[in-house]
DNA sequence: TTGGGTGTTGAGTA
DNA sequence: ATACTCAACACCCA
């Protein structure tokens, strides 16, 4: 499901039911998905604690407690949603976290992809799986200089590149496929032979695609929803994502659908080719 | 009915 | 370093 805007949505969203709200329950139903510390240390040491901020970090969700961070990633298909306690959970819930006021934040996943991690605070940064995370395009050190240099090191498709969160964050499959088409990069292209000025321009369109998909609250295929019940609106400013055989908005050619290491990649054939001079 | 595809990522293997 | 396959899991659709 989520990428950054999707991520930074329900972030936004959740907080207004979380925020100082104290735990007294935590129940967890599918155990794989607390990678940190064990279940019940993980249970034991949320006892008690009141929710004091939630944070984002690249895709991950981050959760400040009085004493701890939670580290929390949705993969395909997490959602956080608070209801009274009493009300029946979905087959889908994993994660439940009650509340002392009688309301219950509740972990739903469908495909049961998603992690949490609990840390001491202010020691998550340190420890995997957030000390490997790059800057997303949001951030003061994601800069030219940075990017071009992960860049220029490595013979990769651009495609994957992009999607790789050691060196951009944030970015997801629909995203990478919007970017790239704005710069007008076929996502084949070997990263390293980039221009400084193709690089200028997905480091530009990677943000502004980001920033304008936050401002209409994400992106909503199948199932996302953000933690208030609203769907994104994104979708309907996609030009390539899920468009094949349509025209394409500058040339009116046909959108094409192949795969790049084996996910679903949308492109204009005549806007981003392979090989430009 | 079945198999391929889905907004993610990590491990294991050459 | 890179590429490829598989795995985690459930659902949808042709």
């Amino acid at each position: 499901m989520p990428e950054l805007p999707e991520v930074e949505t329900i972030r936004k969203t959740l907080k207004r039911f979380i925020i100082g709200k104290e735990i007294e329950e935590v129940e967890v139903f599918w155990p794989r998905i607390i990678q940190f510390p064990e279940i019940e240390m993980f249970k034991m040491n949320l006892l008690g604690q009141s929710f004091t901020d939630i944070s984002r970090r690249g895709k991950f969700l981050i959760f400040h407690l009085d004493e701890y961070d939670l580290v929390s990633h949705l993969r395909m298909e997490g959602k956080y949603s608070v209801y009274p306690k009493d009300e029946p959970k979905d087959k889908h819930t994993h994660v439940t976290f009650t509340f002392t006021n009688g309301e219950q934040l509740r972990y739903n996943d469908v495909r049961k992809f998603g992690t949490m991690h609990l840390f001491k605070k202010g020691t998550y940064e340190a420890k995997k799986p957030i000390v490997q995370l790059a800057p997303d395009p949001f951030e003061e050190d994601f800069t030219l200089d940075y990017f071009m240099g992960k860049l220029e090191r490595t013979t990769r498709v651009i495609k994957n590149v992009l999607l790789d969160q050691t060196v951009v964050a944030g970015l997801g499959n629909i995203y990478v496929d919007e970017t790239l088409f704005k710069a007008g990069i076929h996502p084949e292209k070997r990263s390293h032979t980039l221009t400084k000025e193709e690089i200028k321009r997905i480091k530009k369109y990677a943000k502004e695609t980001l920033s304008e998909a936050v401002k209409q609250g994400g992106t909503t295929i199948r199932s996302y929803v953000a933690s208030d019940g609203e769907i994104g609106m994104f979708q309907q400013e996609l030009f390539v994502y899920g468009q094949e055989g349509e025209p394409c908005p500058t040339c009116g050619d046909e959108i094409i659908k192949i795969r790049v290491s084996n996910r679903g990649t949308h492109l204009c054939p005549s806007c981003q080719k392979e090989n430009r001079e």
